[in-house]
DNA sequence: CCTAACTCGGATATCAGATATCCGAGTTCT
DNA sequence: AGAACTCGGATATCTGATATCCGAGTTAGG
């Protein structure tokens, strides 16, 4: 069980774009060059995080994506949402109801003890997940990277065509 | 991110050999039938709790699975793992690393804020499902389900050959 | 106001991992 | 000793993830 690199992705450039000065934005090309990952198929990711309303597009000649909401307002958790979809990690197939030992279905619990400790090991899951907001992480990353990579994520910035 | 439907084959065998009367045991047909699902993937995922040491299997004529030890000497987390393997969700691919960014490798810090949070919020759950252990399962089992259903089951269990 | 260029957005190929299955090696009872 | 039955790993098929492309729509500029 392995989340898609996608979450990734769209967690650092949720970060990138939360360090921005106000008002800028970034193409999905520029997001991409930044990290250093493929262009077309990271848009397929901030098509996702736009449905969720975590980053706003701007169309045209000087179009690019920003944060649709404060950088304190936007957790990790919304992040993952977003990217992998809202589906449980654990699926009931219901494999009480086969086998000779079913009776009708509607004599059974709504779900048995296997599934409720699962649901309950997911809501810790998510509930430490959402403990982490997008603000926190920026904040970290500039006080974690080293000065040197800073320096430089400022000047290529910089170099950049404003959008 | 789904986990695999075998994850909930191997968690209701665990529990339904842990049922069995002392010294009983089943073969992997037999535990196939009873839960519905096709046989001889089932037994795949049997293979793997037999190498993680959840069950012990007997061949020849008369073999079969039973449990490797005693049932609240075993975890969901230790069936979960042994189906999944131990790989974490979150997978690092240092893309700080890339793009204009960078510098030299030996200059970052272990693991950024996001696989940081990430880690945090896996040790939680794998916290969560590690307090629950296969005998907790078989009594709730027994508890919640519907009483001819269990009915069902041990006359199942009484119809099949002994091995 | 018109043009032109640039952007996002969803529709489209390719690939890996999961799903489902089979037959051979080994073991136990007769 | 023999025979039948078991587990175990090696083998096909298939769904979902990965990577990519081109068209619809929008904005800045002339
Ligand atoms: S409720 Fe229990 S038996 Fe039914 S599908 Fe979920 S895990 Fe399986
Ligand atoms: S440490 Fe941070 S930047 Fe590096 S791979 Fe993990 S999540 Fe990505």
């Amino acid at each position: 069980m392995r989340m898609s690199e996608r979450v990734e992705w769209a967690a650092h450039c949720a970060v990138l774009l939360a360090l921005l000065p106000d008002g800028r934005s970034l193409t999905a090309a520029q997001l991409a060059e930044y990290h250093g990952v493929p262009g077309p198929y990271l848009a397929k990711s901030l098509q996702a995080l736009m449905q969720a309303g975590i980053v706003a597009s701007r169309s045209g000649r000087s179009g690019g994506y920003r944060l649709a909401r404060a950088a304190d307002a936007v957790s990790l958790l919304d992040v993952f949402d977003a990217i992998e979809g809202e589906g449980a990690f654990f699926r009931c197939t219901e494999i009480r109801r086969r086998g000779p030992s079913r009776v009708a279905a509607a004599r059974y619990t709504p779900v048995c003890g296997v599934a409720g400790a699962m649901w309950e090991a997911e809501q810790a899951w998510r509930a430490s997940l959402a403990r982490v907001n997008i603000a926190d992480l920026a904040a970290g990353t500039v006080a974690d990277a080293p000065p040197e990579a800073v320096a430089k994520g400022v000047r290529w910035l910089a170099t950049v065509r404003v959008t």
